[in-house]
DNA sequence: TTGCCTATATGACGATCATCATATTATATG
DNA sequence: CATATAATATGATGATCGTCATATAGGCAA
């Protein structure tokens, strides 16, 4: 009944590992499928016994990048009252580590604007990410005592989609401004003490 | 002195403008040399009497993109009083009209996330039309009175190409609601009144 | 018309890609 | 050890792509 993972599974795991990353890194046809395979190990050959074509990869790993986002997100927003959960997050989030780091964590600075014309199926698995991150946000907000967190919830999380996907196109010391504007700008709005760096 | 453009300075800003409005709907590497050619009347050879190379074009492209994107937000900023301005800026930038016309205006949303993985060309441009339009912002909200406004700028100038990049990946309902949810947002924290809408 | 130069077209090359048929190796069972 | 089955490797196919060499057509000067 629990999961019991046969060594198939764990080379899939191992696959869909390496997608999410280097699909995060240089896009989602950043990497072709013998590439993919050969960055986990293995020959090209294989691949279709673990998904049955390259749209169905995708999907699972946009999926895996969610999971990765989820953890980070619930690590934050779960662990802390809501005011300290929300400032950490915001801090890292739109930390220079995160801008730096772009095999990792939510999928949506990277290949949020790809996000619509992919595959259907990819394409679901980013509006469900969105909303899943979203309805975080607006219980976090609902706890802080957010006047309408609902839209709150959706503008916030808009700044720091696009406030890392601008970062990342910037040079450094732009960059770095940037980030440092939206953290201000997004503690200041919220109603939370302007503790960051 | 005055530009007399010849048949091939016409042609080939043909071939520019088919490439910026493809390359937005599709993404950067969603057309190929001799599909733009055809869409722009003409056979794939002539390509390389026009660039360099592909990576050349893009970074042309790009360029062309943003002086579509400047032309608008001069159109609402500079012709108007501060508040009205950004007012109408932020109805038509973030409005279900612009969401789905996805082959024209500003290149952010659609084209943000990989413009760090572009040719070192199409990135610079890139990070120089960020730069432009967040001064931009900057002017308008000095004009208008904000305080602290190099830092608002780039805040709403985040949350814009954010919430246009999630809106377009989510589906058509909260894809409105998402975007209302910003104008509200932003109005209120810039300052103005909440007529949108 | 004749000849010249510019602008575009034809066609081909090598590289890369997703996909699949088939062979080979590894694992587990008797 | 022998045998069956699962897991991965090898190799090939057809399509698409950027690039370029070369051919053709169009406008202009004589």
């Amino acid at each position: 009944m629990s999961e019991a993972t046969t060594p198939k599974e764990r080379t899939r795991a191992r696959i869909l590992d390496e997608a999410a990353k280097a699909m995060r890194e240089k896009g989602a046809d950043g990497i072709g499928v013998a590439a993919l395979m050969k960055r986990a190990g293995l020959t090209h050959g294989g691949f279709y016994a673990h998904f049955e074509n390259r749209d169905d990869l995708v999907a699972h790993a946009v999926d895996r990048m969610f999971q990765d986002s989820d953890f980070l997100l619930k690590r934050h927003l779960a662990e802390n009252a809501a005011a300290k959960g929300l400032s950490e997050l915001i801090d890292y989030y739109l930390s220079d580590e995160t801008r730096k780091r772009t095999d990792g964590g939510c999928p949506l600075p990277s290949l949020g604007g790809e996000a619509s014309r992919m595959p259907a199926a990819a394409r679901q698995r980013f509006s469900e990410g969105i909303q899943a991150f979203r309805a975080a946000l607006a219980a976090s907000l609902t706890a802080f005592g957010s006047p309408d967190p609902e839209s709150l919830a959706a503008s916030v999380l808009a700044e720091m989609v696009g406030a890392m996907t601008l970062a990342r196109t910037l040079d450094e010391d732009a960059a770095r401004v940037a980030l440092r504007a939206s953290r201000e700008q997004l503690k200041r709005r919220i109603g939370l003490p302007a503790l960051s760096n």
